[in-house]
DNA sequence: TTATTAGATAAGAATAATTCTCTTTTAAGA
DNA sequence: TCTTAAAAGAGAATTATTCTTATCTAATAA
């Protein structure tokens, strides 16, 4: 697994205490919002402001190594991974999951490729897939 | 078409001013935000508070009479289109168009039904296609 | 038609999430 | 080590949304 300072630095990142906290938490928690990650950095060690969160995410995203996930409950998420992928919302609770299938993927590019949507160029196509988990897995919990 | 009062009235809901308002508005905005609906409404004959706006767009949405839109922009809209869609969201405004296709939900359909998710029962589908209007069309307005 | 009342609305305070402003600090390169 | 552009801190400001309480009204039943 690759360093966090290099993901940083590769990215032409300063390379801070705090990018660093921001990055892990994203990667240890469960599609966080701001505010989770907040907490879960005060938690351990440092005092972080929360403009610091939210200005750091920005500038991750610019980047391209986190992106927002989007859900019609609350507030924004957070998510690193970054190999294409879906989402599994779940219509109980808070949970995501997510969702990777490249069969899905290549079968939509097809689907596009031939259908050729008029005036609109195609650049990325996300599934919101709403239900229920099963086996309890709802009981899953962020910290 | 069928009237406004009888949509509520067949939901269970009572039939107020405002509530024919939101509904009328919510048709003819494209996706608006609750602050979008509150000002049209102003913007012609009578006050209208805030709250109530949110509370009934709750109460619709409980109703099943609109749904709201998920984008990683900014707030809440609200779609008050009923048949199965998805949406193209562009990555250069706010611009939201509805996308209908049902060849497309049956392909999805039909690769769930074979996929067979393993502790997840999917309740609804919905994909968010990002891409760039091209013709001007990112022109269009909301009010 | 009117009286009753559950449910709806108004008004504005409260909360929560996010952004902004300004000052101080620090990482990275010369 | 020094310099400086960029980052972080602190907290005020803004925005979206929810909540509270008093008042009002649509729907129903007499």
């Amino acid at each position: 697994m690759i360093d966090l300072k290099d993901k940083l630095s590769q990215k032409g990142l300063k390379v801070t205490p705090q990018r660093i906290s921001i990055l892990e938490a994203i990667y240890s928690l469960n599609h966080p919002t701001a505010d989770d990650i907040t907490r879960h950095i005060r938690q351990q060690h440092s005092n972080i402001a929360t403009g610091t969160v939210y200005k750091v995410l920005e500038k991750f995203i610019e980047k391209g190594l986190i992106k927002k996930i989007t859900t019609d409950k609350d507030v924004i998420r957070y998510d690193g991974l970054l190999t294409h992928h879906h989402h599994l919302h779940s219509t109980e609770s808070v949970l995501i999951k997510d969702y990777i299938d490249e069969e899905l993927d290549k079968l939509l590019t097809d689907y596009f490729n031939k259908k050729r949507l008029n005036d609109f160029k195609i650049e990325e196509i996300s599934l919101q897939i709403k239900g229920k988990f099963l086996n309890n897995q709802m009981g899953v919990e962020y910290e």
